[in-house]
DNA sequence: TTTAGGG
DNA sequence: CCCTAAA
């Protein structure tokens, strides 16, 4: 909260050697470079803020130069904030953010969660066309559209792949049916929530549930995986994790437990 | 190395 | 702004 971050800023402040430049000292944001995260994020979106912060165009890379990636990923968050809760920042820099900036700030902020990258992994073949993904395929406002270039579709190779808590509890129920088999095996189980996630997906995410499930609960982010699930993890880990990794069936496994 | 969130 | 889990 208030007391851990004014600690850190304190303990921060107080350290003598902090090394050989930058004392990162709160440098309150000029509105010359807010402006240029906004024509920022109106061209590659939210996140990419490496990209944003070489963005040439309009001088933006220039305007932004003193300010780090994660500089411009928290500005942006405050700027959310402002323009989302005005009421609650009152009497600060709300009052000198002019009102059409913040309005371009929600404007960008309701641009949708931004296209769901495609995902193209492996050489088998993956097909997914992503047929019924369509939550809500709200795409008429898609105005400023046209400005942003195809970066985002094209080098979207790493990078966020939002699982879902539908999509990890398929992965369970295919690693609990599968008793230990290859992912390969569970992709080909056709389990429709695993559509569009490939082999390789399957085993990326098993870690982080694994990782997630073996972490005290303390320093878990936030509490998206229920703990059941990841209790489920744990269990079926220990049932053919093994059986998994030297590749067999583990017929006796069932009976030795 | 870069991004997302909590601190 | 910092710290750090995730990817």
């Amino acid at each position: 909260m208030y007391t851990a971050a004014s600690a850190a800023a304190a303990k921060r402040r107080m350290l003598p050697s902090r090394g050989g430049g930058r004392q990162k000292v709160h440098r309150p944001w000029t509105l010359p470079e807010v402006e240029a995260l906004v024509t920022g994020v109106g061209h590659y979106g939210r996140g990419q803020w490496a990209d944003i912060k070489s963005l040439e165009q309009d001088g933006v890379a220039a305007a932004l130069e003193s300010r780090s990636a994660v500089d411009l990923k928290d500005k942006w968050r405050n700027l959310l904030r402002i323009a989302m809760l005005p009421v609650l920042y009152k009497r600060r820099e709300a009052t000198e953010m002019p009102p059409a900036l913040l309005a371009r700030v929600r404007e960008l902020a309701a641009q949708k969660g931004e296209n769901a990258e495609g995902r193209t992994r492996g050489g088998g073949g993956g097909r997914e066309s992503s047929p019924g993904r369509g939550m809500d395929d709200d795409d008429a406002t898609n105005a400023s559209e046209a400005s942003m270039p195809a970066s985002k579709g094209a080098r979207r190779s790493k990078h966020h792949s939002p699982w879902t808590l539908t999509e990890s509890k398929a992965l369970v129920d295919g690693v609990e049916s599968c008793a230990g088999c290859r992912w390969t095996v569970i992709k080909k189980l056709g389990l429709e929530s695993l559509e569009r996630r490939t082999a390789m997906d399957l085993k990326d995410k098993w870690r982080n549930l694994l990782q997630l499930a073996s972490l005290p609960q303390q320093s878990r982010r936030k509490a998206e995986t229920p703990p059941e699930l990841l209790q489920r993890v744990l269990w079926l880990e220990a049932k053919y994790g093994t059986a998994r990794r030297k590749g067999r069936k583990s017929a006796d496994k069932e009976s030795a437990k």
